[in-house]
DNA sequence: CGGCACGTTGATCAATGTCAAGCAGTGTGG
DNA sequence: CCACACTGCTTGACATTGATCAACGTGCCG
């Protein structure tokens, strides 16, 4: 495990973070209160099953939350970004971990103890109702991403995680074209498959179809869509108001 | 639209409620701000597409939240029972309603508008973290159901639905035997198909399967159980930890 | 070198969606 | 009161999707 210093108050990520209403005073009882880490690609911030003491704030890199079959496979539940807190549910719960983390890629990570949690929480509502929204955000996710595994084919619903990938890869500052669009893809065959609910032999075939259908090229990680309207085409959003 | 007087300081669902929290001049506020409505089976409470101005809260019955698709199909999204709050995430994000509202049941259900929540939002922090806790509750259950959608069979999905639908119906007050049960749906077939993500054909397959296999019986909304190890059979939950 | 995880591909099969028809219950207008 | 339309439910035949099983290549690491 590997440590590094960070600081809350010239922290990248602070105002993408719930604690962006906090004062000066406030944001010192979580700096003082946070222990940063670094983790790299693999590497587990905490296991499904551990108590949950507290919560993580991500300042920079990828998490994955997954969570592990009998079979010993993991599933990937979902991703969580720079500024993103991981475990809020949890805490607030009471339960333990329902899932793992794990770092996709190279990731610095603040841990923060409950108790200060707790005690922002009581003395500032406006904490509470950032967290709210960030709840309401989720859940709203939560929820389409329900829908869409009802509803759209494979091929649909790939190419929705497709454009959410870009849209997250292009706020990294990553300049932006509109007609067509490179990008890396964060994530393995395997993982994108649990993403959008299929086994990677289909996701495998999908991405075949794609290339065939010249929707995007595929190269490792590396993704090439040469009009961006093509993969627009695939989403079959239409059907749904 | 029918009215009705009611008093959220001899509410029988209030416990239930995020309102537990409030002193009693506070829930004096939601008293005096509240507006009490009744609504029969298929009433609704407000489109897909309006504004949200406050929330809703249910007294009693029961409440379902609808998606409508292009053909005017509509799919049901969720229920909503006593004690719970239909729309504080539409009011967080300042988003209109992205789904419609129903009565399932004759029901009554308190409006309360967004000033009377807000201001006592601001005052009590509690309160906030109330309803934070309702929404890390909603997010876990979210997140089951898409997991169960990719992961379990329908005959699984469906014995699931069952148990929860057994569960709500004995939070009533109804006798609760163990080794078998019987009660009374508060769903139509193409309403519990959409809930599991299936058609309404499929529903109907199903149905005939379990009877077919003795581990339900059906009559209209009414149903029997006449072994419950047997519903709990087809679960299929062991191979997810 | 051997083992192992990941990814690809092919053959096959089971589950579920689609289409079409019919039936029962319910409300409506003549 | 009857005919009618309408909606929800069921059933059958069929088509399609995606899962499953099995084999193989490839890169990586001990």
């Amino acid at each position: 495990m590997t440590f590094s210093d960070a600081n809350c108050f010239t922290c990248q990520s602070r105002r993408r973070t719930e604690w962006c209403v906090l004062s000066e005073d406030e944001l010192g009882v979580i700096d003082k209160a946070k222990k940063s880490r670094t983790l790299g690609p693999g590497e587990i911030l905490f296991h499904q099953g551990d108590p949950c003491g507290g919560i993580h704030c991500i300042e920079n890199g990828l998490i994955g939350a997954r969570k592990l079959d009998a079979d010993g496979n993991s599933i990937l539940l979902g991703m969580a970004y720079p500024g993103d807190t991981l475990g809020y549910r949890f805490l607030l719960s009471g339960e333990d971990y329902q899932a793992s983390a794990e770092a996709l890629k190279p990731s610095t990570v603040c841990y923060i103890d409950q108790s200060a949690i707790r005690f922002l929480l009581e003395k500032n509502p406006a904490l509470g109702l950032r967290f709210l929204q960030r709840a309401a955000r989720d859940l709203n996710e939560a929820e389409d991403r329900f829908l869409q595994s009802v509803t759209l084919s494979v091929r649909a619903r790939f190419a929705h995680l497709l454009l959410v990938l870009k849209k997250r890869y292009e706020e990294n500052g990553v300049p932006r074209k509109t007609t067509e669009f490179s990008m890396d893809l964060p994530l393995s065959r395997q993982d994108m498959a649990a993403l959008i609910g299929i086994r990677p032999e289909t996701m495998s075939r999908t991405i075949r179809q794609f290339e065939e259908e010249g929707i995007a090229r595929f190269s490792g990680r590396r993704v090439h869509v040469p009009h961006t309207e093509k993969l627009l085409g695939a989403l079959e959003t239409d059907n749904i108001v």
